[in-house]
RNA sequence: GGCGAGGUAGCUCAGUUGGUUAGAGCAUCGGAUUCAUAACCCGAAGGUCAGGAGUUCAAAUCUCCUUCUCGCUACCA
């Protein structure tokens, strides 16, 4: 901690170019890199603000596939997209990239060749599923099946949408390749991982020098070293073909794993900006690396990251990665797929010129320390009691008040007054509070500090009352005027981290060139006889309409959601009457039923099936009780080959009907004497 | 079930290594005021610090248990 820097160098989480930029995202990481960016350059810092779009990976070959478009037109559309929502948010990137550009792939592929020299991967073959038509490995997204779980037939091989579970490919029924229909064959691949499990020491040791991250962070991390047998190999590589081909021979067909890749773009944007002195930035001990992201990604910028920097040998480590928890929109989570989200292009369209106000209200709500919600009711009070009342009233009467006594002309500053010189210092004092509450990236709180300067201003306003002293007191008058435009002056200075648009508004009302930082410790930045310009309002009121149609916009939305019917999922493939009738299942009734211990979902069934009474384990217990379901009658496939769960035979499947939510229910004859051992057929 | 992060005024959050009557902003109520976008300024009210037990002269802060929220993870034939 207490090394020093000779310079910054801030990464910005790469956004992921498949949709656009909501403010979840700006909450989460860009607003807090860019203030912090901001306040070191004011204070003349040798800073850089590295960001660009992540535009590999699986989840981009699938929307350009469903949208009949190639993936380079998917990363470029929402490439411009995000770029163009970042700039009109005054997000100050100093470069905006795109890992599909030439010098990330050089980059990128550089990197892992370094590591693969060095014998840092371990190979190794495994069994991934092939389309035999598309002559290609499938990557988990591009295989569909029924989930195991919830009978969901669009499961994905990583994941069911549906309920929510992870997946292995091979845990699918009837797998199809999504990009030929067909079914996929089981096959050999090698891969190249990084053994995690083996860095795990140098790792630890790294995060034991850093205990001073954000909880939140610090304790991930541990949750990840400490889980379990710790941490296990990861493959860098993958079988796809839009990302960085793996340099190395027999290696066709494969790129880099996507978060391999991702984060070089880091190297690589700062490259594309500084070609000639990049490295300064990276490999050298007096450069401070800092990686602002969402709490998403924080093994892959500590761990895997770090591992890879380490491995590598010739970089830096990050020295901080402050990380931001989630932000909820009236009370829900931020969702793109069921349009719960606040997009920024769309912002602009109905806040026109307002960007200020959105970076102000996610400042001060920053899930900082815990997930937050963001309500449009919080928007408008916020600017309506805070930008309006305090600083927006402060700037507008001290202005007001200036053209009225002097035509606009800044009055000089007479004599202090023991009360003045209180307040001039208390003034002075500012610029080092908010410093030091930006550099602990407490951002909430600097915001705090830097309207409690317009406080100072609206109080010493109301106690020394210019407007009736004018009548009394010339004299006095125009000291007070001048304080009460200096405080003016360095509020247009210490705001401009977070909100850069008022401040250069401020700059201008002022008629002022743009001052940095130190000068916010001055009490003089005004001369006298200055003419500063025509007094403007800088905030405006909000009024309850405004906030009402958004809201009543989520609503829509959310009612439209609910209101579309469950949707049902389409049929799978033709199968034969001689496959169906393969299957045993019968009715039955359950005699048992209790918890399996150590698991939430799992309950274990013994049921008489007419033929014999079995055990069977599933996973039905956050649907049922126990106690409940004794004498329950049920549907069971009994020729089904038996498995162990959690250590206990199931020799056997309870049929459940599930709704596109995932909820199950009991299938079971509708009449009574259907005794056990009945044929569904 | 395991691991991690949280649970502090109506709302959003601070509370440093345990130390006198637990803080801030907003909202509420009262007062003052009119330069200002019914804004500002002053004041008041509002908390068994999730619940319980323990350690201590002293606990929001340390220990244990319970409970709720969020994230990761295991289980689903």
């Amino acid at each position: 901690m207490a090394q020093t820097y000779k310079r910054t160098l801030v990464t910005s989480a790469l956004p992921y170019a498949n949709g656009p930029v909501h403010i979840g995202h700006l909450a989460g990481c860009y607003l807090p890199s860019d203030i912090f960016v901001r306040y070191k350059r004011s204070k003349g810092e040798d800073v850089l603000f590295i960001c660009g779009s992540d535009e590999h990976g699986v989840p981009i070959t699938i929307k350009a596939k469903k949208e009949g478009i190639t993936p380079q037109d998917v990363v470029d559309k929402y490439h411009k997209m995000m770029g163009d929502s970042f700039k009109e948010f005054g997000i100050s990137f100093d470069v905006y990239s795109r890992t599909s550009s030439k010098i990330h792939h050089q980059t990128a592929s550089d990197f892992f060749t370094v590591l693969y020299d060095k014998g840092v991967f371990t190979e190794q073959v495994t069994e991934q599923y092939y389309d035999d038509e598309a002559k290609q490995f499938l990557a988990d997204r591009y295989i569909v099946g029924t989930c195991p779980k919830c009978a969901n037939p669009n499961a994905y091989g990583d994941q069911c949408e549906k309920c929510g579970s992870t997946l292995n490919p091979t845990d699918l029924i009837e797998p199809k390749s999504t990009l030929s229909g067909s079914k996929p064959v089981l096959k050999e691949t090698k891969n190249w991982f990084l053994p995690l499990d083996k860095l795990q020491p140098k790792i630890q040791a790294y995060l034991d020098k850093h205990t001073d991250w954000k909880n939140n962070v610090y304790g991930q991390c541990k949750s990840w070293l400490d889980s379990g047998d710790g941490l296990q190999p990861r493959s860098m590589t993958r079988d796809l073909d839009w990302g960085v081909p793996v340099p190395v021979k027999g290696a066709e067909g494969k790129v880099l794993y996507v978060w391999f890749d991702a984060p070089i773009g880091y190297i690589s944007a700062t490259k594309e900006l500084r070609p000639n002195d990049w490295e300064l930035y990276w490999k050298d001990k007096d450069t401070r690396l800092i990686h602002f992201i969402g709490k998403d990604n924080i093994v892959f910028h500590c761990i895997i990251f770090q591992s890879m920097l380490m491995e590598h040998g010739d970089f830096i480590l990050a020295d901080n990665v402050p990380a931001n928890e989630f932000l909820n929109l009236e009370g829900d989570k931020i969702s793109t797929s069921r349009n719960w989200a606040v997009w920024l292009h769309e912002y602009l369209l109905e806040f026109k010129d307002k960007q200020d106000v959105l970076r102000y209200t996610l400042c001060a709500n920053a899930p900082e320390n815990k997930d937050n919600d963001f309500t449009w009711k919080d928007f408008q009070a916020r600017n309506n009691n805070e930008l309006v009342a305090v600083l927006g009233n402060f700037v507008n009467r001290t202005l007001v008040l200036t053209h009225k006594f002097y035509n606009g002309k800044v009055p000089a500053a007479e004599r202090y007054t023991k009360e003045d010189l209180i307040v001039l210092e208390e003034l002075a004092s500012f610029p080092d509070k908010i410093a030091a509450s930006i550099e602990q990236f407490r951002f909430r709180e600097a915001l705090g500090e830097m309207m409690n300067l317009a406080r100072l201003g609206n109080k010493y306003l109301a106690e020394t009352e210019p407007w009736k002293l004018i009548k009394t007191d010339e004299e006095r008058v125009k000291t007070v005027m001048n304080i009460a435009l200096q405080i003016s002056c360095n509020l247009a200075i210490v705001c401009e981290p977070f909100i850069p648009f008022t401040s250069s508004k401020l700059f201008a009302l002022l008629n002022m060139p743009t001052l940095k930082w130190h000068a916010a410790k001055q009490t003089s930045n005004m001369a006298a006889g200055h003419q500063i310009n025509k007094d403007e309002l800088l905030f405006a009121k909000i009024e309850d309409a405004e906030v009402e149609a958004q809201v009543k916009k989520l609503e829509d939305s959310k009612a439209a959601n609910t209101s579309a019917p469950l949707s049902v999922q389409p049929a799978k493939p033709e199968t034969s009457f001689d496959d169906f009738s393969k299957m045993d299942i019968r009715t039955g009734t359950i005699l048992e039923a209790e918890r399996v211990p150590k698991t939430d979902k799992l309950l274990k069934l013994k049921i008489d099936t007419g033929i014999d009474q079995r055990t069977v384990v599933s996973g039905i217990a956050e649907y049922y009780k126990p106690e409940d379901i004794i004498g329950q009658q049920v549907s069971i496939l009994i020729n089904l080959a038996p498995r162990k769960i959690k250590g206990i035979e199931s020799q056997g499947m309870i049929l459940m009907a599930a709704n596109s939510k995932g909820e199950l229910s009991f299938i079971v004859p509708t009449k009574s004497d259907f005794n056990n051992g009945s044929e569904i057929k």
